[in-house]
DNA sequence: TGTACATCAGTGAACGCGCGTTCACTGATGTAC
DNA sequence: TGTACATCAGTGAACGCGCGTTCACTGATGTAC
């Protein structure tokens, strides 16, 4: 634990690794008191320090938040990423994983993903956060396109349609029912069977694959592997 | 304006009907700072009373966010309603038009929507809220039957998942694009016709309409009207 | 119709609390020579 | 290798503030007789 200064649980008058253990911090209270209940003092506190401290490496509690809420997008487009794997094994399997990775993310990263989601920042004055938050989107689209791609041309949707559609998805069901906190309603089946076969129904009516039956190997027509 | 006693701005020692003017306190102030900024003491000093007074109406700061969602929940029960309108003038359009009312609400009634999913209450605990929540899941459900009921037999999917989908595309379309507050992303369309368009191509997925042309009365084959 | 009284719905003062923030300070660290 | 000094990253005390909550109280209203 280098972020915590000599590692043995003492410590001398500096910290070590104030920002890091504040991110820590931030982290776990937002997963015990969501993103309202979150003070700096708080913070400062958790990371056994003076509640003046924080203030050496936060503007201010709402710049320690967006700083969690861009780690989280960072983090987020990471695991997107892996679970797209560059359409390996096969585009469509590769974007049933995106999809499950979306909501394991909602449910493991309960802080990071109401960081992001729910702590009502602006995207508009943190360019940074903006373009990580950008980054994780873009991993649909990118996805979406090579969906689309092995469309017929006269059935291609805009990719950029289909990603909106593959992420509110996602995002709902995640917001609905696969919270990590539990607060969330009850289901007749795991979140991750619902965005599967909903996805599924909707890759149906695009025509990409049969009707009532899920694709096995479409023999690669054109992926720009 | 009978909420607020005498209607001519200013009132005797009692307020008249202090607990709807809090109740519109609250919608005022959760509209302006989130559910997260609004205060007991605030809703008092909004309605021109000590702080001391809500306390006779209700329990606590929760108690007052939690009798707005049931509210909200019931209005918004009545509006899908309402736009479902029994299926009329067809079951397609009018469960389209429950969509377009259901990101009507989260938009024009912002304050509503935010306290009936973003306050973080559990459901679980009020059985009230829960049941005002479950009315207004009960018009998706109800919408998907009399839909589903239309598709031949073999094709026919639980009525349940559908409304699952739906409501879950519909909130996460109204999450992410079609809040009010403007603090969310920007989409080259609007929110309205990604809904329709995502629904219409996973009914499209189901075999309930034709591939590539939106259905038009369908000859009615086996509404129970 | 008037009066006495119970009940209700407010007041306003007070309290403790924790938060955000500032301030002069000081201990620790790194670096130039 | 040692020393002087600049810089950095903390301290801790203090401040004002607004919130939630309690309390004895009091003005207004409704009702029994």
């Amino acid at each position: 634990m280098s972020w915590a200064g000599r590692g043995d649980g003492r410590r001398g008058y500096h910290h070590g690794n104030l920002r890091e253990a504040l991110i820590k911090a931030a982290l776990d209270l937002i997963e015990k008191k969501g993103p309202a209940g979150f003070t700096f003092a708080d913070a400062a506190r958790w990371a056994g320090v003076s509640s003046a401290a924080p203030y050496r490496h936060f503007r201010d509690r709402d710049a320690l938040i967006a700083d969690v809420a861009r780690r989280g997008f960072d983090l987020f487009a990471d695991r997107l990423e892996h679970a797209w794997n560059d359409g390996r094994p096969e585009p469509f399997t590769a974007f049933e994983n995106v999809g499950r990775a979306y909501l394991a993310f909602a449910r493991e990263e309960l802080a990071y993903y109401s960081a992001m989601f729910e702590a009502g920042l602006s995207f508009d004055d943190d360019p940074g956060l903006r373009q990580a938050a950008d980054r994780s989107f873009a991993v649909l689209r990118r996805a979406s396109e090579v969906l689309c791609a092995r469309l017929p041309s006269d059935k291609r949707p805009p990719a950029l349609m289909m990603s909106l559609h593959a992420w509110a998805l996602a995002h709902g069901i995640a917001s609905l029912f696969a919270r990590g906190d539990g607060g969330r309603r009850r289901l007749p089946m795991a979140p991750e069977e619902l965005l599967e076969a909903g996805f599924l129904i909707y890759l149906q009516g695009l025509g990409a694959i049969a009707q009532n039956a899920p694709p096995e190997q479409p023999a690669e027509p054109s992926s720009p592997s």
